[in-house]
DNA sequence: GGTAGACCTGGACGC
DNA sequence: GCGTCCAGGTCTACC
């Protein structure tokens, strides 16, 4: 008989739609079930590989975690695995009630918390996995590194020892292979630490700078990276974000001075800007595919390309003038 | 500082 | 079923 944890969680949390708030919930090794809404996760734990199943069996805001593991875990197991979640679930986020304050759009849904990956590592290789790709790819990435080298996601020190040609050919990550075996082995080598990423005493500009001398790693990239970091003030424009502009905020023009209108209009969010940025698209897709938590993995979970998003276009009125993207 | 082209993969589309 | 086109962000070379 396996563990079972039980993460006590803020009165506002609410699993199926804090869990189900950025793209990341359908990438593996997380598996969505929409069915039950509960995620079932493998974890990389120091006494080994275990596999959760995380829900929120009240199914109300508030009510407590309950993840139930395959196995029986050791005092630290646990400690180390509640760690975890709570980052994933971002359970800790301490902006809430000031993004709420400074966007009032979000007040009445409670949206304000965005899901991540248990470790900064596993953050930023999936960022490097989303980029110059469709989002099919993306997921197929992920599917490959864990099929092939760690079920519960590669390790630094894993990713670091592998051959890049290895990469390319059995886990489908094209030209990015020697880009993430690189970044590997700054983590494994100490150049990149993460603590100095999660402290909040590092200082924004800091943290952006050093993510851009990452290899792999530019502005749309390092942006998001830095709100997976739980940083919020910079806006992660890519093309998604120009086909916002056009079809949900109704403006016209060419790439780069809409790029410039987009980087101005959400200054007014401040340090929230990519919370606002980001449920905008969100509510779009949501729009156009359904509430998040009922989105399965394997079917309309894969939909979420340019091509079929601009197939079926929300009708843009005055009232509701936001969103699209992919699921990143 | 700005721009052009290469880098890969896989979905969409035409035949 | 096959071939071709295209989307996607980063990096490098060049002006």
């Amino acid at each position: 008989m396996g563990s079972t944890l039980t993460i006590k969680t803020p009165g506002d949390y609410l699993l199926r739609r804090d869990l189900c708030s950025y793209g990341y919930f359908l990438l593996a090794p997380n598996l969505w079930n929409p069915g039950d809404l509960s995620l079932t996760r493998p974890l990389d734990l120091d006494g080994g590989l275990a596999v959760f199943e995380i829900s929120q069996p009240t199914n109300n805001r508030g009510g407590p975690i309950r993840a139930l593991c395959d196995r029986k875990l050791s005092r630290a197991e646990q400690y180390e695995a509640r760690a975890l979640i709570v980052r994933m679930l971002n359970l800790e986020d301490a902006g809430v009630r000031e993004f709420h304050k400074l966007d009032q759009r979000w007040k009445r849904s409670g949206r304000a918390r965005l899901f991540r990956s248990p470790t900064f590592f596993e953050d930023v290789i999936k960022t490097v996995t989303s980029c110059n790709v469709t989002w099919p790819s993306t997921m197929n990435m992920n599917v490959r590194l864990c099929e092939v080298v760690n079920p519960a996601f590669p390790r630094a020190s894993q990713l670091a020892r592998r051959k890049p040609a290895t990469l390319r050919a059995r886990c489908s990550v094209g030209y990015r292979d020697q880009r993430i075996v690189d970044i590997a082995k700054l983590f494994v080598s100490g150049a990149v630490d993460p603590a100095w990423f999660e402290d909040p005493a590092t200082p924004d500009e800091d943290a952006l700078a050093t993510l851009l001398e990452m290899p792999g790693v530019g502005p749309y990239a390092a942006a998001n990276i830095m709100q997976l970091l739980g940083r919020y003030a910079h806006v992660a424009l890519d093309t998604e974000s120009l086909r916002h502009a056009r079809t949900v905020l109704g403006w016209k023009g060419d790439d780069a001075p809409l790029m410039k209108q987009l980087k101005k209009h959400y200054e007014r969010y401040a340090d929230h800007r990519f919370r606002s940025y980001w449920f905008e698209l969100w509510t779009d897709y949501e729009a156009r595919k359904g509430p998040a938590h009922t989105w399965d993995p394997n079917t309309s979970g894969r939909t979420f390309t340019a091509a079929q998003l601009n197939k079926a276009k929300p009708k843009v009125t005055k009232k509701r003038r936001i969103s699209s993207g992919t699921a990143r």
